[in-house]
DNA sequence: GGATAACCTTGACGTAAGTCAAGAAACGAG
DNA sequence: CTCGTTTCTTGACTTACGTCAAGGTTATCC
């Protein structure tokens, strides 16, 4: 029992957001978290829905999205291992301003509203982490936003997998980890358009796909489609 | 010189973000505030560049903004009196993610970044109000990729204009206050767009326009145009 | 391992909204 | 007030992308 405890407590401390906390706060809020799980495709809270908390992803992936009066679905990010879902919301008091569902069989940490805000009291340092975190995911939806309303799909696709190609290293060849209509909602579209435009890459030889597996044949190409280019008709 | 001393201590008072804060540290950020202004059009910071401090505006309204690659803009948002500028760059030590220009005569405090670090390692009420601050800005974010992705410009402007409504105490009759080009950059579309739409909404008896000044005759319609309603064609 | 379902691709088509161009109106400075 | 500049409107045209529908491929599960 001891040894699993010590497990959940150096899982803990591998959270970015709670890096800094000394020993007795850890142990502390290993006391109160609640162990959660969901499997493939279970929702975890609904749009317009109150916060009561939020969780701590342990394992999986989460999708946050939007859905439009018609069906579609814009996912804003998608939340992994040790990386926070609906913080913000618990946060400020406010009702969760989106869907989130599992996108595989994932585990979290349940922490209550009330709890976190007594410990955000006490740990100033937990704010400071927080603020950061929230720095980047301002960023990340300015760029979202930028990207819907300046670019064009093929851009948005584009830049994508630029960067995927730049969090695995650079190789040539890299895997999509999610499904192509995942992406399709990703990047504000829809699957037959991602079709079309992966086919019509191929067919000028930017890039090769098969399944999940698509290979960069001509970065550049990829550059200045993101720029803008119309990649002739 | 002392009276003017105590109106820029209340002026600094009357910042929700400094609301909490104790005399002598209201005191100490006096004396290291900057005060700077702009003129009409002017940049203030621009994408990319290195963030050095930020601003608290006291006088006029900032737009923080993207371009295209083609010269379109997309506007983030407007920045007015009482609230801060290039904050969350600041505090993250990253470039300015975004353009910013007076959109008319405005004054702001500079607050260098060293200063402000070593403000909110002081004081911890100035952190908590600026996460509550950063929670607002990521909600009208989300909401303005929910609008951009998944409704269309019919639906954004009519959610503007109901949002002004409510702003200003759900009169009738509301003014648009800012100039038509700058609200199609706001609701990510182009001034010809906005042009046609405002045409069809008042063909339609859904509302009047009369240069700025807009009368609202059918709440409703706006309502169901927000939900994706077609408005007839 | 074969059946059922989920996902992906392709085609024909419609449409919202952007581009280009040219007047009209509003604004601002002298 | 008047000239000149900016802003706004309108029209004809183009296009990116969504919709609908059907067939093909890949995954999933007894």
């Amino acid at each position: 029992m001891s040894e699993k405890r010590a497990d959940r407590l150096s899982q803990l401390r591998n959270i970015p957001v709670f890096m800094k906390l000394p020993d007795s706060a850890l142990g502390m809020l290993h006391g109160i978290l609640a162990a959660r799980s969901f499997h493939k495709g279970e929702n975890i809270f609904t749009e317009g829905s109150e916060s009561t908390g939020f969780y701590i992803v342990t394992k999986g992936r989460v999708k946050v999205f939007k859905l439009s009066a018609e069906g579609k679905e814009q996912i804003l990010h998608i939340v992994g291992a040790k990386e926070l879902l609906g913080a913000v919301s618990a946060f400020a008091g406010a009702p969760y301003p989106a869907h989130a569902d599992a996108m595989e069989k994932t585990t979290a940490f349940f922490l209550p509203r009330k709890d976190f805000l007594a410990l955000i009291q006490k740990e100033p340092s937990v704010v400071m982490n927080m603020m950061a975190n929230l720095a980047m995911r301002l960023q990340h939806f300015t760029r979202l936003i930028e990207d819907l309303s300046l670019k064009e799909v093929p851009g948005r696709l584009a830049a994508y997998l630029l960067y995927l190609c730049e969090r695995t290293g650079c190789s040539d060849v890299l895997e999509i980890d999610i499904s192509k209509g995942q992406l399709a909602s990703l990047l504000g579209t829809i699957p037959e358009t991602l079709s079309r435009i992966l086919r019509k890459m191929s067919d000028k030889g930017i890039l090769e796909v098969r399944g999940r597996r698509v290979r960069l044949l001509n970065r550049k190409a990829l550059h200045d489609i993101v720029n803008g280019e119309k990649m002739g008709l």
